[in-house]
RNA sequence: UGACCAAGCGGGGCUGUCGCGCUAUAUGUUGGUGAAAGCUAUUAUAGCGAGGAAAGUCCGGGCAUCACAGGGCAGGAUAACGGAUAACGUCCGCCGGAGGCGACUCCCGGGAAAGUGCAACAGAAAUAAACCGCCCGAGGUGUUUUUGACGAGUGCAGAAAUCGUUUUCUUCACACCGCCAGGCAUAGUUACCUAUGUCAAGGUGGGAAAAGCGAUUAACACGAACGAUAGUUUGUGUGUUCUGUGCCGUCAAAAGCAUCUCGGGCAAGGAUGGAAAGGCGAGGUAAGAGCUCACCCACUCCUAUGGCAACAUAGGUUUGCUGUAAACCCUAUCCGAUGCAACACCUUUGGUUUCGAUUUUUUCGAGGGGCUGCCCGCCCCGAUACCGAUGGUGGCAGAGCAUUUGCUUGAACUGCGGAGUGAUUCGCAGUGAAGAUAGAUGACAGCUGCACGUAAGUGUACAGAACCCGGCUUACAAGCUCGGUCAUUUA
RNA sequence: CGGGGUGUGGCGCAGCUGGAAGCGCGCGACGUUUGGGACGUCGAUGCCGCAGGUUCGAAUCCUGUCACUCCGA
C-alpha cells in the first residue's frame, strides 16, 4: 500500500486549524476532508480516490537519527492498520508524532492509531 | 608485576515473515493528468541499498557559470628547511626551542637592527633619562685653624698717677651738720606737747707729713636709690695713662670642614618591576664608563668542514641591541568571483532594448548593462539580444564503444611484490551500480555474541547520505592487538 | 548551501580602545509606620558559556568548541 505524502504547507496549517483531532500519549492525529481528492483521482492510474498523509516529527524529539526512526515506526504501524481495517477514503491526514514515542514499537503505534482512528469514524462500515 | 608512551583494530551475528527506494529484464495499458514541457501504472525475477565519523562546515581540490579569465589598489590566507600531493592551513622527514629519568610529547616557529603605538601599579628612571648620588669649577652662609690689625673687653707683671682705708704724729679746734635723734634751760601749757636757745658726745668734710694695705681710672654731665638732704652708693652718657705678655672680642686674608645655589662632567651605586641595556675581575680616571685588557655569554658577518637545505661544529671578526607583530605594520608566497537552490536545456509567461552631434551606413560623446568593494581595461546596446518569473528534465551516480547484458578502462578499495627512513609512489591480480527529491535504505519475532551480575535480569555507544573527493575538528558503549619506555622482583 | 550576531550577579543590560567588573530591578538586614506599601541607610551575590594559547597581565586579543538566535538563496 503506497501513500500520498502532503506537500504544501498551507494544507497541514489548515489541517491543525480546521480538522478533527484524536490524540494520544504517543501521536496527534488530525483529519480534514479533502477538496481536492476527485481531481487527483483522476491523475491515478486506477482512478482510485486516496488519502493523503502528512507526518510531522519535530525537532524537538532528537536528531536525524530519532526522528527518521520515528518516521519510519509511523508508517509501518498505519500500513499494518491499513490491512486489518480499510479506511474511508477521501481525507486530508496529518500524523503528529510526541515526545513517548520515540521509545515505542511499531506494534504499539498501531494501537494508538487504532484507537484514534476508531474516535474519529474513520472507518469504513463493514 | 606495576606505572606509562605510541600506533592501530572494532563499530555484533544468524534465521523467518511483512514492507520501501532505485536499476535491469519480462509482463501490461495506448489510457490518465497537465496550458505545455513532461510525468505516470500491475505483477514477477535478479541485483544493489547508510558511516567512522555520513556530523561540524574549518581548510583544499574537482565540476559549473561569468568580457578573452585581464592589470592595479584594497582585502584575505600562510610563515624555519626539504619533500609528498590534483591541492591544502593537511601529511612525512628534519632543524631550532620547550618539557619529561625515559619511551616520547608540545610549539600561529619570518621581521622588534625600517617606522609608529602600548608597557597599569611600583620605581630615581620604562626606551630615553638625570631625582638622589660621584667628581670638577664659581659664588654665598656657617664653623675650625693659622697669620695680621684693632679694642676706651680682660688676666698677669712693671712704671706713673689717682682714690680709699688703717695706724701714727700732729695740725687748724679749719669748715659744715648737729635736723624730724639726745640732754638741759626758757616761754606758752595743769600735763602731754610746741617754740626758741644752748650743750657736749658725735657725725660729715677738708688740710699737712710718714708708713703700710687695698682699689682703680681720672674727670664731667644727667638720673635713680638710701640718708639726718651734709653726703654716700649706684646707673647712663661723654670721655679716659704707658710698656710687655696671655686670654677674649671684632675685622681682614689664607687654608680646611659642613651646607646651599649655579654651571659642567659621569652613568659605577640607589629597596621597584615581567623587563633597568652584557657578566665578573684587573687596569684606568677628577669621578666614571667595553674606555682598555683577560675570561665567559649573546649576536652580525666571513672562512673551513659536514648536510639538498634549514642548520651544526671550529676559527676569525663586528657589535652589546627591553618586551609586545594572536597591536598597527614590513617582507616573502598564494588567492578572480559565485556555488548543484550553481549551471544547461525545454514549456508557459512578464519586462527592457536610451539620448545627442554628424551625411545614410559609420564615427564621436553622454547614458545604461555585463565580473564581484574601488580604479583601469574589455564586451554589448534593434539581434534566433538581455534580465527575470512558473513548472519540468538533465546536472545525479565514473567514462567510452557496441546494442543486449558484452567489451575496454578511470577514481576508489583489498591482497601480493618493488622503491623510499617516511608521507607517498610504481607494478600485478581481484573487487569495482546507495543514489532519494518532504526525502528509500525499514518493522516485527526468534536464536545467539559481548559486558556486569550467584541468579533473575540489565546494558549494547556516537549517530542518518542530499553534487563528488582529500584533509582537519568534534562525538563515541563494551572490548582487542602490535611495538616501545621506566621502576621493582625472580632466575 | 552560504553568511552574521549573542553568551557577564536571580532577571534585563553596560563594560570588549588589555591593567583586578558595574547599573537598574530583585534579595537580605535595619530605620520609618499601629501594620503593609512607598521612602531612607547598609549589605550580600560573578571560575565574565567551556577548553587551550599569546602576553608580565585576558571579560577584552587568537584558536578550537558548545548552546541560542537572526539573515540570504
Amino acid at each position: 500500500m503506497k501513500f500520498r505524502a502532503i506537500c504544501e504547507n498551507h494544507l497541514y496549517s489548515k489541517a491543525y486549524s480546521k480538522g478533527k483531532r484524536a490524540v494520544t500519549c504517543a501521536i496527534a492525529v488530525y483529519v480534514l476532508p479533502d477538496y481536492a481528492a476527485k481531481r487527483l483521482a483522476k491523475a491515478h492510474p486506477e482512478k482510485r480516490v486516496m488519502n493523503r498523509i502528512g507526518l510531522t516529527v519535530s525537532t524537538k524529539l532528537g536528531g536525524a537519527t530519532v526522528r527518521s526512526r520515528v518516521r519510519r515506526i509511523l508508517r509501518e504501524g498505519l500500513r499494518a492498520l491499513e490491512k486489518e481495517k480499510p479506511l474511508k477514503t477521501g481525507f486530508l491526514i496529518v500524523i503528529a508524532a510526541r515526545s513517548s514515542a520515540t521509545k515505542l514499537k511499531s506494534t504499539d503505534i498501531r494501537d494508538h492509531l487504532d484507537i484514534a482512528f476508531e474516535k474519529l469514524g474513520m472507518y469504513k462500515d463493514v
